[in-house]
DNA sequence: GCATATCGTTATGTGACATAACTATTATGA
DNA sequence: TCATAATAGTTATGTCACATAACGATATGC
């Protein structure tokens, strides 16, 4: 007769093999170590990732609301709130009465907020350079036509 | 003079042209849409994302200890823990006793587990060959070489 | 045999999201 | 025109995926 229970084997090395087939897994690990680098190239400017987003987009776009920046960065309202409280707070930017709307706030740059947001842009970008050196410029190119037509996939139908 | 307070412009379309120039900003949003559709995928299963992968390792790996499988998800083991208890608890895996080591536990799936597990790759096989419909092969082969080279950025130094 | 490390666990905090519901204001349509 | 609906920002609140600190039980190294 069979052993009732016999005694699972010692493993001594996880296998991600299965996991390995998906793009999905890949771009998690990947986007991980993004994300930790880019948060410790983000902390001497006292910026999160999500703040960060939020003030080159309003550099970008000087005026534009509230409801607009929560429509380009894919977060709802509420959550907005608090992020353009904390660039407020530091002065990196101002809400702005929009004289032909008074329920809204026009979002603009401070002069300090333009220049930190400059030098943060710069930091990121010698940061990604480091994280994709040896990745060639048309390997590169391919990479961001594949995440594209991967995100076009989620706003249709 | 120069008005005191010139009307900031309306903005019709936000530009995220600067965000587009970083590769972690295309990661972020395609990863936005895998994930959403994934979590779609796996809720006939009634699975989330950690606890499809965590069902995953251990089918792959039967006996492996948490701590391994919080390595290998890249985890802290408390958080482990109620992912552990909720797929024992639907007894798909079980919690069995090391008979060499009375401190830790040999994660094991059950029959129920490894089909539930089977059905659930299935569904996220057919699912990702949805969102990558009309990229290559060698293109696909060269993102995955794309993204490895940059998660290996991370463990290294 | 004693200090130290390891395994799983509990308690707790944080950050990035979501939803519901509110106020103030603007737009609409009968 | 005037009631109704829609919109902008906000508050309160919940969830989920993480983190850290600390603890009991056990194992390991000198």
């Amino acid at each position: 007769m069979s052993k009732p229970n016999p005694a699972p084997p010692v493993v001594d090395h996880v296998s991600d093999a299965t996991l390995r087939g998906f793009v999905g897994y890949h771009m998690k690990r990947a986007f991980n170590v993004v994300q930790a680098d880019l948060a410790n190239t983000l902390k001497p400017f006292d910026l999160r990732m999500i703040t960060y987003s939020a003030l080159v987009l309003i550099v970008d776009n000087p005026g534009l609301r509230q409801s607009q920046l929560a429509d380009a960065m894919d977060i709802e309202r509420p959550n907005l709130v608090v992020i353009i409280d904390e660039l407020e707070r530091r002065e990196l930017i101002l809400r702005e009465k929009v004289p032909t709307d008074r329920r809204a706030y026009a979002l603009v740059p401070t002069l300090a907020g333009r220049q930190l947001c400059a030098r943060a842009i710069e930091a990121v970008t010698s940061h990604e350079a480091r994280l994709l050196q040896g990745v060639g410029m048309t390997e590169y190119a391919q990479v961001l036509d594949v995440l594209r037509r991967i995100e076009a996939k989620g706003t249709k139908e």
